[in-house]
DNA sequence: TTGTACGCGTTATCAT
DNA sequence: ATGATAACGCGTACAA
């Protein structure tokens, strides 16, 4: 590793020189300018980042906290920060919290000592790990409530209740909801956004209740086929519940989306995998991920956010689970 | 943030003292150990991690490069490094290349600048960016060739053959191979499990090629269904090819598995969204990402790697799509 | 226009 | 057992 000592010496000038080139601020002679130039670029040398943080304090990194890159939802979120981050200079620390408080407190420790610039966080839960008087610039996605820190969320009540109505309008006449967990704040607002669909219109409605996951959806969806009957629509609250809840009507022998019509929610890319192509409500979850990082870049060089609530539009994409 | 400096006056003590009370080196009398220690507490104090990296030229960072977390593949390996990492005290850098040399020369240095303690990365392409005379640790996931560098893949070849007899082995005569693109080693590999295990058997085969996107999938399958008839047996280079032709073959009416068996590679989780389940080569992905970071961890401690391939074995699931 | 010297927070060496 | 201090690589007053 070639330090800056290194090239001075090799230039012939003092560090101070080498570093004013470097930064192009303060004065330096045109000559000794192309002089330390051709000497940088002929050792190859690179400032070394970690002396900078150490002098300013701030590293060019923001740290990412999601629960967990597994799930579906997110890499595609990751991928819009590190994106946007790469572009204005910055790098990503990425870390999976599983939802676990002690886990998020280890990971904003680490942040703090790293100097990061910003972090980005998503939490499912609602309460709250302390993310205030933290001293650094924060954004949160997908959170609300803790209204001091700006959020970037989409309009789940809103999508869900197009949602609904899309499924009231193709003559569903008994319809299901499967919601998420309570616990969770998105899972809540998309119940709220079906009860206001359906209540006051006459439709005879019925709620059950499914973990994000898979197993869980498809042991839920046994259930529920076996104690209700006569269902012909069904808005589930998210993608992977819609997954589960098809497999097992299609199992079933159920005709989607002839006898049963289904919609998700999120816009992952598995429901383009299965057959019927899943139709679902879709979280730009991409832009969700740029927004948020932009925001927080923002807010790093000083300036305040013109808002606390970003709130993205969601978009109905009608494919092959209804009619 | 509070430095050692605070600590030490706090404490009415040397800076020396204080380190070693942290770093638990040295002497330190009982007393002004508990002293100090208390003091540490009181402050909350955390030593600055630049500092230290400053001087010891190490991080305790592991930088990774993986083409895109977007890919179904990667999160779970991303996941497992995490969470290895972690468990030694790693701090996880992610990066996306697109499998693009510049963005991966642009990434490496960048790992150089802020020190990172070794380098763990994936190309599914064969040309090469220059991972060698990088002077910092490195394992690579899913590589071949390029000798000097430890290894960690699975058995592509021995999948793809099993994968092969396995459809064999349940009476299907017409087989067909749908290989991945050609510069990408593991596609390469299974094709070549794939022709070792149908030549000389006196069965019908035939290849075809798609790209391992849906889009490109479902294209390729349906000028595949078109201009093939009686095969009933097909062998896809992933699971998202896998995934393509299935859903032509269910819209074109074509049963699955009675009329049509499917066998994918990798063991993706989307496989149990489908229905039928996806039967699958399934590659020990959090084995992988798990075994490459302890090797790494391991020779950044300064052991030498016993060898320089770690070949991972995979497994067959057989779910819906065969009989 | 250029160079000297100190500080960023920590660790380790060498005295004491 | 404890303290003073140089060093890690860089940036910036301040002096020249």
């Amino acid at each position: 590793m070639v330090t800056i000592k290194e090239v001075a010496e090799e230039a012939g000038v003092s560090v101070a020189t080498v570093s004013r080139v470097i930064n192009q601020n303060g004065y330096v002679s045109e000559e000794t300018l192309e002089k330390v130039k051709s000497v940088i670029d002929k050792l190859n040398y690179k400032p070394n980042s970690i002396a900078r943080s150490l002098y300013h304090k701030t590293s060019n990194m923001i740290g990412l906290i999601i629960p967990d890159i597994t799930n579906p939802f997110f890499p595609e979120l990751a991928r819009a920060v590190e994106d946007v981050a790469m572009m204005y200079g910055f790098k990503v620390v990425l870390c999976n919290s599983d939802q676990n408080p002690e886990k998020e407190m280890k990971y904003l420790d680490l942040f703090k000592e790293k100097y990061v610039d910003g972090i980005i966080f998503t939490t499912q839960s609602q309460e709250s790990t302390v993310y205030s008087d933290l001293n650094v610039p924060i954004v949160a996605l997908d959170r609300i409530g803790d209204t001091t820190i700006p959020s970037v969320v989409s309009n789940n009540y809103k999508g869900a209740k197009k949602a609904t109505e899309l499924l009231l309008q193709k003559g569903v006449k008994n319809i299901a909801h499967i919601r998420g967990p309570k616990n969770i704040a998105p899972s809540e607002a998309r119940y709220h956004g079906f009860i206001d669909a359906v209540e006051g219109k006459g439709v005879n409605y019925t709620i059950s209740e499914a973990e994000f996951q898979l197993k869980d959806a498809e042991r839920k969806a046994e259930q529920f086929f076996e104690t209700h009957t006569g269902i012909d629509g069904i808005f589930c609250s998210n993608d992977t519940i819609a997954a589960g809840f098809l497999k097992v009507a299609l199992k079933k022998g159920i005709k989607v989306p002839e006898d049963l019509q289904i919609v998700g929610f999120d816009g992952s890319f598995f429901g383009e995998f299965i057959y019927p192509e899943l139709t679902t409500v879709s979280q730009p979850i991409y832009d969700m991920g740029a927004v948020a990082t932009r925001l927080l870049i923002k807010i790093i060089q000083g300036n305040q956010p013109e808002k606390l609530l970003y709130e993205m539009p969601t978009t109905i994409i009608e494919r092959g689970t209804t009619r």
